[in-house]
DNA sequence: TTGAAAGCGATACCAG
DNA sequence: CTGGTATCGCTTTCAA
């Protein structure tokens, strides 16, 4: 019992063509009095357009597929909410996907949502991609046949893209350990080829280099960016090191150190100095307050869109790096 | 340059008609020579059907509109990816939008999400439609001119619905806290009207009233689910009761609570037996690890789904309520 | 200032 | 087994 243009046409005894222009708002120069008899109409019916129709004779859907790997991940979800929310304001809509971190499905979903007809993609690529080697990620970042934006993740490809310095990150971190004394200092990143976990490293390297602290080898720990991997390195960090101090590349694993370290009746801040990466908000409920390296997720989010829109309208080639910065709170402690 | 259902019938010299039954694989008696030639020649040409196209002509979309209050929630991210996961496995997509727990923007949203042409809605409503009172709700719902279930609320409107049983879990919540010897119970439940919170009451002057223990409104706080929420009542907790046990109706406010404990270098848990709701996964990192009403929000997710596809193929009307059980961990201690 | 009609890319009914 | 063709609801060009 839909309403459409043509029931509407007929009601106010003027063609389609009328209809189309007025609820539209075409610059059209319709008399006055058809527009609001039209528009009237069109409220008192309750007229909603059908938008196949509209994507079918415009060519476009004013949707953009957001792949992510895992919305359950704090950063991710906030990501998600930011750029869920910037579309919304310019008027368009967010089909989600879930990879969960597994580049298979990744790519697959990827594929379909260019069947599915959205206008542009917004990629942020799991960590399983990107373990797979450069070859795998630039045959799949080629083979996408529609504008994307490559978001959270850096490659050496000429495609639209935007991330964080995450050298800088890394190095900020290390510096600030550094500087409270510390020259022992474990660092926990992500697995080899995970997103950003090479560039955090090589700030941490970065860091030591500056401040003439020999690299060892033997304090370099990585993990998958979850709790488990926490709960893990932070067994062997305890056992196998004389550290004073941990990075943690990213809060998830710290968190997980955390519960360790509670399950064998010992304190993780007491006996190491601390610095995560996220800034997730629970870091200001601890006591300490954790320090962590703050990303500010919502310009990633809503620079993403803006530069997913442009890249549709303009057809350019857009790279994009935001600056971090350390949010020092109390876990930091002077040696 | 993309390839149309029409320019394969020309290659392949047969009408749109065959390769429609072919590449829908219908079980039309197509020769198998020809039904070989068309998949071969879509394949090589990497043919992607128009899905407005498709949608427009079947008048589906295999699209599922999800609102959700707060992406950022931990509760509802998790309940997010419950759901995407569950549609993605039956083939379907999810339009998610983000009210940021703002009735007037979700109310909006919807009727946009209608004119997107989903297939359905599946509404987890803010806690600003349901503090607004029953009228509105009603007047809201009853506007929804499309299957849709409404998602972790409830009503007691005839419409399709699945939640969690509140009431249980407060029951349960309060129960614990009295076997250990508690009296003197502070609730921080949700503001009146928000989604839950008035059950979640409910249990727990019914698990009082089933011990004799008198009930005491001045032991009843109200908050907005939030961290902010935690901190502010923690304070008049500690200034005006005499409690020896907190339960708070989300997790989210229990975090606030510890922030504050911790800024007055106090210690929540040596205070106060607590009890949260939720389980959330940082729970269990605590120390100790803080008991709370366990929701299972992968079940409440698919089988909204599920729900979701029934109510559209079959037109009926669901009503699911799922129970709660209390994940014992350590906050809660014999007084 | 307005209307007729040609698409957009599929589906599905009806013939043959 | 296969093909013509109307149809879905809207946009847009061209004429009037």
């Amino acid at each position: 019992m839909k309403l459409t243009m043509k029931d509407i046409a007929k009601m106010a005894n003027v063609s389609m063509t009328t209809v189309s222009l007025v609820l539209n708002n075409k610059k059209a120069r319709i008399s006055q009095k058809k527009i609001n008899e039209i528009k009237k109409i069109a409220a008192d019916n309750n007229y909603i357009p059908n938008s196949s129709a509209v994507s079918l004779a415009t060519n476009e859907s004013k949707t953009i597929g957001v792949v992510v790997p895992n919305i359950g991940n704090p950063f991710y979800s906030l990501l998600l909410k930011a750029i869920s929310d910037a579309l919304k304001n310019r008027g368009y809509y967010a089909l989600i996907i879930n990879t969960n971190d597994n580049h298979d499905d990744e790519s697959q979903q990827v594929q379909k949502l260019i069947s599915r007809g959205v206008d542009g993609i917004l990629l942020v690529p799991s960590n399983d991609l990107f373990s797979q080697g450069s070859t795998v990620v630039t045959e799949f970042l080629k083979d996408i046949s529609l504008p994307f934006v490559l978001v959270n993740a850096e490659t050496k490809l000429k495609i639209n893209q935007i991330n964080f310095d995450s050298v800088e990150g890394g190095f900020l971190a290390t510096q600030l350990l550094i500087q409270k004394g510390h020259k022992k200092i474990a660092i926990i990143t992500g697995e080899k080829g995970y997103v950003n976990a090479d560039d955090r490293l090589k700030g941490y390297k970065k860091a030591l280099e500056q401040n003439h602290i020999n690299f060892d080898s033997n304090l370099v720990f990585r993990g998958k960016y979850d709790i488990q991997s926490g709960n893990e390195n932070i067994t062997k960090i305890i056992k196998d090191t004389e550290a004073t101090a941990i990075f943690f590349c990213n809060d998830l694993m710290l968190y997980g150190a955390m519960q360790k370290m509670n399950q064998l009746k010992l304190n993780l801040f007491d006996r190491y100095s601390i610095i995560g990466y996220d800034d997730t908000f629970f870091n200001e409920i601890f006591n300490p307050e954790v320090s962590s390296v703050k990303q500010d997720v919502n310009k990633l989010g809503s620079d993403a869109v803006i530069m997913m829109l442009d890249v549709i309208k303009n057809k350019v080639v857009n790279q994009s790096k935001l600056r971090v910065e350390v949010n020092d709170r109390e876990s930091v402690k002077q040696l």
